[in-house]
DNA sequence: TCTTATTTTCTACATAACTAGACAATCCCC
DNA sequence: GGGGATTGTCTAGTTATGTAGAAAATAAGA
């Protein structure tokens, strides 16, 4: 068994991506345009192709031919492919504890004032939910 | 420019990592045992050595001679990997919003009444750590 | 001491990731 | 319509990861 493939988008997949969510459909000239300016990566014409293509056999993208050229959209949401990635972090750095992870994230990154007051209502609610749904625990399942 | 480096511990290294951090030092042959019970790869005795000088080479061990067979340890701390790892997926996919991150982590992994609550006095006390800081500035120095 | 089992070293190979060149296809402008 | 520019296809080169075999080194036992 060789090098398996990667769960989850590279990190240039990922620039991609993030370019194609927030553009919606582009061409690869403009990916290629943007990846330079906003990732500071200065592909060559090929090299974006080539990605693009990839991407493309992995299901991220699709591609549709536009006479000359080609236009690339994403195919996956953002949220499900950060859901995605928190989730295998936490599985495979914490053992599949959330909570861990959160403590370890309050306690070494930085978060604003406001930042934990935000949090701090957000867990208020989910604990309220919680509480709620002890009688008919079938409203855990959110996701 | 090729595939660059890992910058933090790959699938296999993680595991052996988790073992040695628990474990403390162990030869090669434990170490393969462990992965076998523990991790469920079943590897070959060169396969394990093999890895295990790579990571000594990239300096997450330590590796002493002893008789005829190595002694490896851990050369960095959990705690320093974890932090960096969920760091640098912070940056990556939430652009460095560790907020971003919490939210994601609340909303779509399951955390039982007990996390949260024990989240929420962590995150009552580490709010007012920042209301006492309101005095000295050191609250610029965001990102 | 000589055989044997263990462990290491060195080499190797498949696949993934990242990048780009050679070259073909295609479009636009004069 | 032909020349130049743009874009895509195909191929390829380099490093990292994961895995293991051949063979050397070493310890241990009969």
């Amino acid at each position: 068994m060789p090098r398996p493939p990667a769960r989850y988008p590279t990190d240039l997949e990922l620039d991609i991506l993030k370019i194609l969510w927030r553009e919606g459909t582009l061409a690869t000239s403009a990916v290629r345009d943007k990846l330079a300016q906003e990732a500071g990566r200065d592909l060559a014409p090929t090299s974006v192709i080539t990605t693009l293509n990839v991407m493309t056999k992995k299901g991220y993208l699709t591609r549709k031919r536009e006479g000359k050229s080609c236009h690339f959209r994403a195919r996956v949401r953002e949220n499900t492919i950060s859901k995605g990635m928190v989730g295998d972090l936490v599985e495979r750095v914490f053992d599949g504890s959330a909570s861990a992870m959160m403590l370890n994230l309050v306690e070494h990154q930085k978060l604003t004032h406001d930042d934990l007051s935000e949090l701090e209502s957000l867990v208020k609610q989910l604990k309220q939910q919680t509480d709620t749904a002890t009688g008919t625990d079938t409203k855990g399942g959110k996701r």
